[in-house]
DNA sequence: CGGCACGTTCACGATGTCATGAATCCGGCC
DNA sequence: GGCCGGATTCATGACATCGTGAACGTGCCG
């Protein structure tokens, strides 16, 4: 039903790590490292090997080392370098994914915050500019407060699903 | 007291509005566009022409040019075409433009939300990889919730202020 | 009506990012 | 101990992005 040659008939699976790829992209993610780890998120085998992760997204190993590179500084995979094998594993962090990169946010929101006051701090008291500057400030206030929200609601659901 | 040829002295709105510039390159706004802007909310003036503001961030007209268009068509600033008179006039958009960056979001995270809908349409029913995807997106349509009320909570805060 | 100032557009050049391919390194295996 | 598969690193090249400079178009002034 499908040409048997393509990235058409290859498996659904490839489009729907294509897919949360994008998306993931637009989060901020680099192109490799999205791909990556959407494909071990929809990889039912709970571990792959690098040589898999290059034959499944189609690239060169030299860029899956890079992109799990990024991915583990950023805590999101981890490598299990078992003893006797030639390959090393990779795989999803244990627990809760999303929590920690929702978690991951608040430090750099802090930080933005941080930031924002210096600007604040900077302008004539009284004059309009640093009313908005004071106004932008408050709305990343706000928003920080909006993420810690997200992470305990998300903590919640993720509890409640997890048993 | 500050050698006085460089950008170290021009004044402590110059430092504001590099602050804010990083801040909202961050979040995802080009780097010109954000000074740009930064620059519009920290002047006191509610109104600039292109020339003060090629000026003031030390960049070509032309580089404004491309910024404003930009913002513009993200609905962020205004260009008053006014009559009778050499240069146009940009200014921020009238009422609430972090209120209205912050409802901007939600049809774009909706439309995250249908990618991966279909993502999970695309995986074995009851695989793990599918439940992995489905617990993806449930993270998202959170995410989604939380923005919402955030642009709620934003809206009562900013009434609240500005009488 | 001629000049002029302002804004816009286009092609060029610089910059940074990113994936590739080759060389290197590390570890099991015969 | 010597191969060999796998992984990592480095330098090269492609690609996209972005700001500049020069040319064009436009609308006020003298």
């Amino acid at each position: 039903m499908n040409v048997p040659n393509y990235p058409c008939h290859v498996g659904n699976v490839q489009q729907a790590v294509e897919r949360l790829g994008r998306t993931l992209e637009d989060g901020g993610i680099p192109r490799m490292p999205a791909r990556v780890f959407a494909y071990l998120l929809a990889e039912d085998r709970d571990h792959c090997t690098a040589a898999e992760l290059a034959a499944a997204l189609q690239v060169s190993p030299a860029a899956i080392s890079g992109a799990v590179r990024y991915l583990i500084h950023n805590g999101l995979i981890i490598k299990d370098r078992r003893p006797s094998a030639r390959g090393d594993l990779y795989r999803l962090v244990d627990g809760d994914v999303w929590g920690a990169m929702i978690t991951a946010r608040l430090p750099q929101m802090d930080h933005y915050l941080e930031s924002l006051d210096k600007a604040v701090a900077l302008l004539e008291p009284g004059s309009p500019g640093r009313a908005r500057f004071e106004e932008t400030r408050d709305c990343f206030a706000l928003a920080r407060e909006a993420t810690a929200d997200l992470a305990e609601r998300w903590a919640r659901h993720h509890d409640a699903h997890t048993r």
